[in-house]
RNA sequence: CGCGGAGUGGAGCAGCGGCAGCUCGUCGGGCUCAUAACCCGAAGGUCGUCGGUUCGAAUCCGACCUCCGCAACCA
C-alpha cells in the first residue's frame, strides 16, 4: 500500500527574487523529500505557491511607480525561474492572485463566519492619509517617549528595546519620510483563535516527534491565544464575501491567512487542471495522509497555529481536513559574518549562483552545510571546499575512478566470478544505507542522510584501492572484473541514494549506467488557464516509482565513454567573486 | 526575572549519563586507476564559566557570561 504524502513547502513572498537563505528553508529541503517519497513509490503532491498580497507589496509597487498587479507579475516570474533552475519538482506551483485562490479563501472565510468563529470589531488603526491603507506598526517611525530614541518603531524601540504601541510615538510618521501618519478607528474581522486553544494546545502536546524549537515555541504562544484581525484596510487582497464588504475597494483578507490557505487552493487547483475535480481529497481528507511543512523558523507560528485553527474551524462534521504532520522548520543562514538581508545589499541571490555554478553543487552546500539544527553561515570558501573535497573528491571521483575502469577495460557492465565475503560484506553496507537513509529522511533529518551516504561512498573508495583492480587486470581479468562489478553495483545504490539531493548529477550518472529511462525527473512551466486568464505554473509529470531497493545492475550492459560528474572550482578565483 | 535556540581541538559541525567523534585544514607516509583525485597514520580539545546531583556528566539540575531568533496584526 503506497504512502500518500503532501509537501508543502513555504509560499515565498513575491517581492522579489530569492536568495540562498529562502531557500534553503522551504524550498530544498521540500523537493528533497517529494523526490525520496517518489523514489520509494508514493503518492506525492507538492503544492505551493507565490504569496502576492499584503502591505509590503503594495508599499514596493508604490516605489516603483506600477500598480501591485503588475510588480508581482514581475516577481513571480523571476521566483518561478529561481525554483525551476534549482529543480523544484513541484506538483503545482501556483499563486495566490488567481481566481481558484480567491474562491477557496472566500470559501473558507464563510464557512469561519457561519459557525461564528469570526468577530467584528472597531480598533484603533494607523493610516497613510492619501491612500487610505492600512500602515502596519513598522512603517511607522516617531520618538520613543521612553528614551527620546528619534527612529523608534511602531512596534518597538530598537535603542532601549522597549515594546511600543504605535499610538505611543511621539510625532508619528511614516517611515523613511516625514508623511504624516492618521489614527483612526476601523472594523475588521477578528478570527476567534481561543476558541481552538484546548484543541491546539492537545494537538501540539501530541507531537512530541516535533523538533523542540517547534514544538515549545508554539505552545508557549498557544498558551495565551487573542483574537487576531484577519481582515485589513487595503485595497490589495482577496475581498471580504460579505454583503457590504465585498465591493469595498478598503477592504481585503490579511494576507497570512489566504497564504496558509493556499496549500489547499493549490491542491484544489491541481486537481481540476488534471480533470479530476476531486482527486485532492485524497490528500487532504484522508487521515493516512502524512503532511510534511517545510520553512524557516519565522514561519512557526503560522503553520502550528494559524492554519490548523483554520482547519479544524472549516471542517465539516465528521470529514476533518489533514492537519500538518511535520514542521520541519529549519534555522537561519548567515552570510560572511553578518545576516543575509536584502535591505543592506548583504544578499547571495539564487540566480547568482546559478549561473556560475551548477545546481547540484548549490543544493549539496544547502542540505549538508545548512541551519538544519542552528544557525549556520555561508561562506564562499566553504562552498568551494565542500565543492572539491566532498562532492567532488568523494562521490564525483568514486564515480569516474570506477566507470573508467569499467568502461576502458570491459566496455560494459563486468560478468562477475564468485564474489569474496569482502565483496559481499561492501554490498551489504551499501544496500544496508538505503534503510539508514529512508529512516533519516522520514524524520526530516538531511544532514544524517547525506552525510552517511557520503560516508559509505568513501567506504567504496576505500574498497577499491584495497582490491586494485587496475593491477589485479594484469593477471586475474575475471577478479578485476569482478572488483568493478561490485563498485558499479555500489555506485548504482548510491546513486539512488543521493538522486533526491542531486538530481542533476543523478539523471546523468543514471544514463552513464546504461539506464534509459528517468530516475530523477525534472519541473516545467505550463499555462494553467480558469476563467478568463490563465497564468504559468511550475508542474511536471513525475512518476512514482518504487526504485528505494537494491541496484541490479545487470551484467554485461554496455557502458558509454563517462565524463565527469562535477566541476572543481578554483579556491583562489571563487573565493572573492566579483560581483 | 517575556519566550525559544546555541556556545565541543585551527575552521565547520555531530554526540546529549558510561573510555571525546566526524569532515576539512596541518604534519608524515603509501598508492598512482581516477577531475593533482584515492588510501593509511600522527599531532591538536580539562566539551562557555562557576557550583550541584551521580560510582560516573558535553550529556541531568542551578546560577552566571556571550551570540542568534521571536515577542502576534511585518511577511
Amino acid at each position: 500500500m503506497p504512502r500518500t504524502v503532501f509537501i508543502a513547502p513555504a509560499w515565498p513572498y513575491a517581492n522579489g527574487p530569492r536568495h540562498i537563505g529562502h531557500v534553503v528553508g522551504f524550498a530544498v529541503p521540500g523537493d528533497v523529500l517529494a523526490r525520496f517519497e517518489r523514489l520509494r513509490g508514493s503518492r506525492v503532491l507538492m503544492a505551493s505557491g507565490t504569496d502576492e498580497h499584503g502591505t509590503p507589496i503594495t508599499y514596493e509597487a508604490d516605489k516603483k511607480g506600477i500598480p501591485p498587479r503588475e510588480f508581482v507579475d514581475e516577481n513571480n516570474a523571476v521566483i518561478v525561474q529561481d525554483l525551476v533552475s534549482l529543480g523544484m519538482t513541484y506538483d503545482i506551483f501556483t499563486r495566490t492572485t488567481t481566481a481558484n485562490h480567491y474562491r477557496v479563501t472566500q470559501d473558507l472565510f464563510l464557512k469561519l463566519y457561519d459557525k461564528g468563529y469570526l468577530l467584528k470589531e472597531k480598533q484603533l488603526g494607523a493610516f497613510d492619509p492619501v491612500s487610505g491603507r492600512t500602515l502596519p506598526d513598522r512603517y511607522i517611525e516617531g520618538t520613543c517617549p521612553i528614551c527620546g530614541y528619534k527612529e523608534a518603531r511602531g512596534d518597538q524601540c530598537d535603542s532601549c528595546g522597549n515594546q511600543l504601541d504605535p499610538t505611543d510615538l511621539i510625532n508619528p510618521h511614516q517611515r523613511g519620510s516625514d508623511a504624516p501618519v492618521e489614527f483612526r478607528e476601523t472594523e475588521h474581522f477578528f478570527f476567534d483563535l481561543p476558541a481552538f486553544g484546548d484543541r491546539l494546545k492537545e494537538w501540539i502536546e501530541s507531537h512530541d516527534d516535533w523538533r523542540p524549537n517547534v514544538r515549545k515555541y508554539s505552545l508557549e504562544f498557544v498558551r495565551n491565544l487573542k483574537p487576531r484581525a484577519i481582515t485589513r484596510d487595503l485595497d490589495w487582497g482577496v475581498p471580504v464575501p460579505l454583503p457590504g464588504w465585498e465591493n469595498n475597494p478598503s477592504k481585503k483578507i490579511y494576507v497570512w491567512f489566504d497564504a496558509v490557505i493556499g496549500y489547499l487552493s493549490a491542491s484544489i487547483e491541481w486537481a481540476l487542471q488534471r480533470g479530476e475535480p476531486d482527486a485532492w481529497k485524497e490528500w487532504w481528507l484522508n487521515a493516512d495522509a502524512r503532511h510534511y511543512y517545510t520553512m524557516g523558523k519565522d514561519n512557526i507560528t503560522f503553520h502550528t497555529v494559524l492554519w490548523p485553527a483554520i482547519l479544524m474551524g472549516a471542517s465539516e462534521p465528521g470529514r476533518p481536513y489533514e492537519l500538518p504532520d511535520v514542521i520541519v522548520a529549519s534555522e537561519f543562514l548567515h552570510m560572511e559574518g553578518s545576516k543575509l538581508s536584502t535591505s543592506r545589499g548583504n544578499v547571495i541571490y539564487v540566480r547568482d549562483v546559478l549561473d556560475r555554478y551548477d545546481p547540484d553543487a548549490l543544493r549539496y552546500y544547502l542540505m549538508i552545510a545548512g541551519p538544519e539544527n542552528q544557525d549556520t553561515e555561508f561562506t564562499w570558501s566553504e562552498f568551494v571546499r565542500r565543492n572539491n573535497d566532498e562532492l567532488v573528491a568523494t562521490w564525483g571521483n568514486l564515480v569516474h575512478r570506477t566507470l573508467v575502469n569499467a568502461q576502458r577495460n570491459f566496455g560494459a557492465v563486468p560478468r562477475p566470478g564468485t564474489l569474496t565475503a569482502t565483496d559481499e560484506a561492501l554490498i551489504k553496507e551499501v544496500e544496508g544505507a538505503l534503510d539508514y537513509l529512508a529512516e533519516q529522511l522520514d524524520q526530516a533529518r538531511f544532514q544524517n542522510a547525506l552525510k552517511h551516504a557520503m560516508n559509505v561512498a568513501a567506504r567504496v573508495n576505500v574498497y577499491l584501492g584495497t582490491e586494485q583492480p587496475w593491477h589485479v587486470i594484469k593477471t586475474d581479468r575475471e577478479r578485476a572484473g569482478t572488483v568493478l562489478y561490485v563498485a558499479l553495483r555500489c555506485v548504482d545504490n548510491l546513486k539512488t541514494m543521493l538522486a533526491p539531493f542531486l538530481p542533476f548529477s543523478a539523471q546523468r550518472l543514471h544514463a552513464m549506467l546504461g539506464y534509459e529511462d528517468v530516475i530523477a525527473p525534472q519541473p516545467e512551466v505550463r499555462e494553467f488557464s480558469e476563467d478568463a486568464a490563465s497564468h504559468r505554473v511550475i508542474t511536471g509529470d513525475y512518476e512514482s516509482v518504487d526504485r528505494w531497493r537494491p541496484s541490479d545492475l545487470p551484467a554485461g550492459r554496455k557502458l558509454p565513454v563517462p565524463e565527469p560528474l562535477f566541476r572543481r572550482l578554483d579556491p583562489v578565483e571563487e573565493v572573492a567573486p566579483s560581483s
